[in-house]
DNA sequence: TGTCATTAGTTGAACGTTCAACGTTGCCAA
DNA sequence: TTGGCAACGTTGAACGTTCAACTAATGACA
C-alpha cells in the first residue's frame, strides 16, 4: 500500500506538503512542487486512505440509506421497484459529488444510531416508517437528514414526500365522476404511518366529501403477490354491488385484474379499477390501467439535492417538497 | 464520542483490556472486569469507530457491490428489478454476519480499484460487463470477489451466473416445437460479454440445431421503453412472415405486446412471443406471458454464500454456480 | 538598518484502535 | 528459597492522515 509519506519521501518533502497538494491548498506550494508530488502520486498509484482520513477529520463523505422496516424477516428490502428507481438516481448524483453511499435496513432506532457513528457518517437518508423513537436518535446525530416517504413533519429534517393523500383523493374523485358510489378500497398491509395509510385516509376523505359511508368491509388488506390478489378477488366477489375500486399500488391493481378477470369478472365493464405509482406495467397490462402517477427518479433527485445543500453546510428555509401526483387516465375504470 | 479510552478510564483498566473484551477474548480478563467493562459500554453509550479499526487492521467489514456501466450517462442503474431483488437478499445476509455493504457504479477498472482501495474493501461483489481489463486489477487486489452475470469463467473468481445461454435455446426450441419456422428475436441492445449476449447466442444456437437460417433482418434491438418497442413492433410489421418472436427481458415482451395489440396484431394468434425473466409482471399481462423463469432471490444468496466462505478464508473447490432456468407455460405462445 | 509581508514549506500531536511484547501477582511443588 | 506457571493484566508503537503552530528565506519599503 502506497501512502502520502511514500510520496513525501520521493519527492523530498514533508507529508503535509503532499497532503495540503492533495486537498488543492493553494498558494501554500509551488507549481514545481504540485507537479512532482502530481507525478509521484501517478506514477505509485497512490489512493488516499479513508479510514485514515475519516478516523482524524470525523468526516467520513459515506451517507447511509436506511430502509426501516417492522417485521423481523422482511427481505423484501429494495424488491419494490420504487426503491431501485430512487436509489439509482441518487447514487449517481452522490457519486459525482465525491460522496459514498451504504445500504442498511434496520428495525430499531438504536441499530440506526449505532450504524451511522460506527461509520461517522456525514448523512442519512430514511425511508420507511417513521416512529417516535426516531425523533431523538437523529437529532443527536447531529447530521443531515433526508427523510424519503417517511411521514413526519419537522424541520429539523429534510422531508421528499408525495401527494399521497391527495394523490388517493383524486382516484376516488375520479371514480365518483364517473358515476360510481360504492366503491372498495385494496392494499397491500396498511401500517401507521407509511405511505399505505395516506392513501387509504385519502379515500376515506373522498368518500366523505359526497358523503358516502364508509364500509370497512370492503376494505380489503393482502399482501401483494397473484395469491393474495386472488384472495382479494374472492372477497370482492361477495360484494356485487362494487362497481369501483381504489388500490394502493399499481402491482396489486394488475394482480386483482388478472384475479377478477379469472372470475369472469370484466374490468372496466363489471367493475372499475384505478391503480397508483404508475410503475411501468401499468400500461402494459391488458386494459391499460388509470392510475395515479409519481416520478420516482424526481424524488430521489430531489433527496439528493437537499443532502447535497445540507453537506454544503446552507441552511434552508423550505426543507419540505411533497411531490404532486398526476392521474393518468387509460382504460381500466368506465363512465357508469 | 465516547472511545474505548473512557471505557477503560471509567473501569479502571487499560484500553487494550477494553478491546479485548470487545472481542471476546477470554482467559484474559476476569469475570468480574467483563462485566464491569461491558455495564459502562452500555452506560456510556459506547460504539466502535470502524473508520479506526479499519485503520490499524486493514479490514473493514465492509464489501463494496459494484456495477460496471458502458455509457457515461447511463442511470439506469437498479433500475432493473433483477437487482433490487438480489442486492436485498445480499444486504440482509451480508448485515447478519456483521459486514457492510457500500454502493458504486463504475466506468473503468481504475475507478474500481480506486473505490475499493480508498476503503480496503473485504470484497467485491461485480456486476455488469467485464471487461478484460477488470482481470487483473481485481486479482491484483487480492480480495474476494463474486462475479455476478458477469461472463468470464477463471478460478481466480467465484462466479454466479445463469443458463442465459440454455434458457434462450429453451425457448426458442419451444417456439419450434410448437410448429414456428420464422422466429424473431427482440432484446434491449446486446453489449459484447453481457446476458444479453449469452441469449442471443442461445437463440441462433437453437435455430442451427434445425437448420433453421439465421437471418439478422429479424433481429431487433432497441431500449426497454413501450416508446422503443411500439418500435420494434413496426418493424416487425414489415416482416409479415414471423410467426414467433423470442424476447430476451419480460419487461420488452410486455412493451412488444402492447404495441403489436395498438397494431391490430393479435397474441398468440398472429404471433408468439416468449419471454425471459418471469417478473412479476409475467403473469399479469393479457395473455399471460410464456417465459423463462430465474430465481433472483437465490442468485443473490448463493452469491453472498460464497462470499462469506471466502471472507472466512476457506478455498472452495466449486467456484461457480450457474442457476438452471425453468420455462413456464402460459398463454402466449401458440400451437402453429 | 529594521520591520513587515509573502512564499514555501516543516514539525509533531492527534484521531480511536489493535497487537506484540512486556509486568505483576499469587500459588504450588521441588 | 527458589523456580515455574497460570491468571490478569499493562505499555507503547503503529495504522495513514490532518491541522495548528512553527520556521526560514526572500523582498519591499520606510
Amino acid at each position: 500500500m502506497v501512502t502520502i509519506r511514500d510520496i513525501a519521501k520521493e519527492t523530498g518533502v514533508s507529508p503535509t506538503t503532499v497532503s495540503n497538494v492533495i486537498h488543492g491548498i493553494s498558494g501554500r506550494v509551488s507549481a514545481e512542487t504540485i507537479q512532482n508530488i502530481n507525478d509521484a502520486i501517478k506514477r505509485l498509484g497512490y489512493v488516499p486512505n479513508m479510514s485514515a482520513r475519516s478516523l482524524v477529520s470525523s468526516s467520513s463523505k459515506v451517507i447511509g440509506f436506511v430502509n426501516h422496516v417492522i417485521v423481523k424477516d422482511d427481505r423484501n428490502f429494495m424488491e419494490d421497484p420504487f426503491h431501485s428507481a430512487t436509489i439509482g438516481a441518487i447514487e449517481s448524483t452522490l457519486r459525482e459529488n465525491g460522496y459514498y453511499l451504504m445500504l442498511r435496513t434496520v428495525e430499531t432506532a438504536e441499530e440506526l444510531v449505532t450504524f451511522l457513528q460506527r461509520w461517522n457518517m456525514d448523512g442519512l437518508f430514511f425511508t420507511g416508517i417513521f416512529k417516535d423513537k426516531f425523533y431523538d436518535s437523529m437529532v443527536g446525530l447531529n447530521i443531515p437528514v433526508v427523510l424519503i416517504d417517511s411521514y413526519i413533519h419537522t424541520p429539523h429534517f429534510c422531508n421528499v414526500g408525495l401527494e399521497d393523500f391527495n394523490g388517493s383523493c383524486d382516484a376516488t374523485r375520479y371514480l365518483i365522476s364517473k358515476g360510481h358510489r360504492r366503491i372498495g378500497f385494496a392494499s397491500p398491509n396498511i401500517k401507521d404511518g407509511g405511505v399505505l395509510q395516506e392513501r387509504f385516509l385519502g379515500y376515506k376523505a373522498a368518500l366523505a366529501e359526497v358523503a358516502i359511508p364508509f364500509d370497512r368491509s370492503i376494505v380489503f388488506q393482502q399482501e401483494m403477490d397473484l395469491e393474495s390478489c386472488r384472495k382479494v378477488c374472492d372477497e370482492i366477489c361477495k360484494h356485487p354491488d362494487i362497481t369501483g375500486l381504489v388500490v394502493s399500488a399499481d402491482i396489486m391493481a394488475a394482480g386483482i385484474m388478472t384475479g377478477l378477470r379469472e372470475r369472469g369478472i370484466r374490468v372496466p365493464e363489471d367493475i372499475s379499477v384505478i391503480g397508483f405509482d404508475d410503475i411501468s406495467l401499468a400500461q402494459l397490462v391488458t386494459p391499460p390501467l388509470t392510475t395515479i402517477h409519481q416520478d420516482m427518479n424526481l424524488k430521489g433527485r430531489l433527496a439528493v439535492d437537499f443532502m447535497l445543500q445540507l453537506l454544503a453546510g446552507k441552511t434552508l428555509q423550505d426543507t419540505e417538497v411533497t411531490l404532486s401526483t398526476r392521474l393518468i387516465e387509460r382504460e381500466s375504470v368506465r363512465q357508469l
